[in-house]
DNA sequence: ACGCGCCTTGACCAACGGGTCAAGTCCTGC
DNA sequence: GCAGGACTTGACCCGTTGGTCAAGGCGCGT
């Protein structure tokens, strides 16, 4: 196997170590409650002290069972990470479809996809906390990089659907889509430090107007009733995911 | 001690290693550069790896030279990322220094700021992409977090300027400065990546653009040779520095 | 020549933490 | 009342890695 030289050596080790599991496992409703208490135990330790920093262990101390549990219920430490993560994607992926109701304008659709992507990153904080934390160890870099840029291509879409009309000037959409996705983004991030600190409905619409304002250059037009939307597109913490 | 039960305990550990280091140690020239060569071996490391993936033992390799003369030059791993950080700041606040030309209308020290705090960054991509990586390390956070929101002041002062003669609408200038920033953020980001990828000029005079018309709704007056000034406010990644 | 302080080496140390395993317990169906 | 499988435990294993140290080289002032 050919890679960087002494990349990630702890990997290397983990992938010896790595169990020769059966692939499938049968989990009583019992076990399926104690995985879920691990993975919320993980959960909240994840986001409050990050990937790296927190240790089986500690999982299985905050989940109030032995640590050799662990191994019944997860392969390695980055499994459970790694199904955390999709768990997270796909429940935002749900709510974005839900939300994805066809408007005939692209703009308005943008600005409400905006807002609702700030409401549903704000009601998610802690989900949303562990994805600041953890781009170092290459493991979790695939993890994350495995969803691609799946909601950039839904904005991206909406701009150029708004470009033929005439509302956002010609350009790469892409631009405008990481203006987009990062103010989301930004926005969402400032509000979850305590940077920024309002009420979200309202910073919501004045996100909204942020991002329609840099794409049209103007003041958007009126706006129809912003909460009836869900969410939307979805961009991560730093517009990555 | 009390500190949250379990917290970083490899920390611990390397403060029980701290070595009992005399507080000043005389360096020759060659000194000196053997240091700077650990620092630039470092950098490129971290750079590509993270911090975290990063052993001792591979800067040294990097450097050329044998592990224990490491110890020589820096009290600590930890140490030598600080010093990393923090030159790099002071260079940054050097050059934001130098940009930072009393110009009358503050709407237009924004978009300068803007567009030479997106060529900057884009000059110094190695640099920055350090900071893309490692929040999660406790220690590291805190050698991030202690530089402050500097630059945010800076531009929230010429927001609410601007607000004063009316460029800028009335509202919280925190609102207004996190997406000035983000907005430095996250298109430097995603240039980095190569989530975008044109020229630098030409993309920064975009983003300049992107900004005004997001600040003030419409699209910015004339301006002034975009060349002639330096880097200003300095977002980093994910507009967090 | 000699001492001294800067510089360099690489074997070594010990903690840390992911992962393993033998030894059970508990429940269910027969 | 026994088999079998889900579940649980905690002591143990061991590679990795930040950090240490004793030993020596090198250059310079005296």
């Amino acid at each position: 196997m050919v890679t960087q030289p002494g990349l990630d050596r702890q990997h290397v080790q983990q992938h010896l170590h790595q169990p020769t599991r059966e692939p499938t496992r049968q989990h009583t409703e019992q076990g399926e409650l104690r995985k879920s208490e691990l993975l919320k135990a993980a959960q909240d330790l994840f986001a409050t002290r990050g990937y790296a920093a927190t240790r089986v262990a500690d999982i299985c101390q905050g989940a109030g069972v032995a640590k050799g549990l662990f191994y019944w219920y997860f392969p390695t430490k980055e499994s459970l990470f790694a199904e955390l993560v999709r768990t997270m994607r796909h429940d935002l992926r749900r709510a974005q479809a839900a939300a994805m109701i066809v408007n005939d304008d692209p703009i308005n659709q943008i600005r409400l996809g905006t807002e609702a992507s700030v409401r549903f990153i704000a009601d998610h904080r802690t989900y949303f906390a562990i994805l600041d934390v953890e781009r170092s160890d290459p493991a979790i870099a695939a993890v994350l990089d495995e969803g691609g840029d799946v909601y950039a291509k839904d904005v991206i879409g909406l701009i150029q659907a708004a470009q033929r009309n005439g509302s956002i000037p010609p350009g790469d959409p892409a631009f405008f889509a990481v203006g987009v996705l990062g103010a989301v983004g930004s926005f969402s991030t400032a509000l979850r430090n305590g940077r920024l600190d309002a009420d979200v409905d309202d910073l919501a619409t004045r996100i909204g107007c942020w991002v329609v304002q840099a794409l049209t250059g103007g003041p958007a037009p009126a706006q129809p009733d912003p909460r009836t939307a869900g969410p939307h597109i979805g961009a991560g913490s730093g517009n990555r995911f």
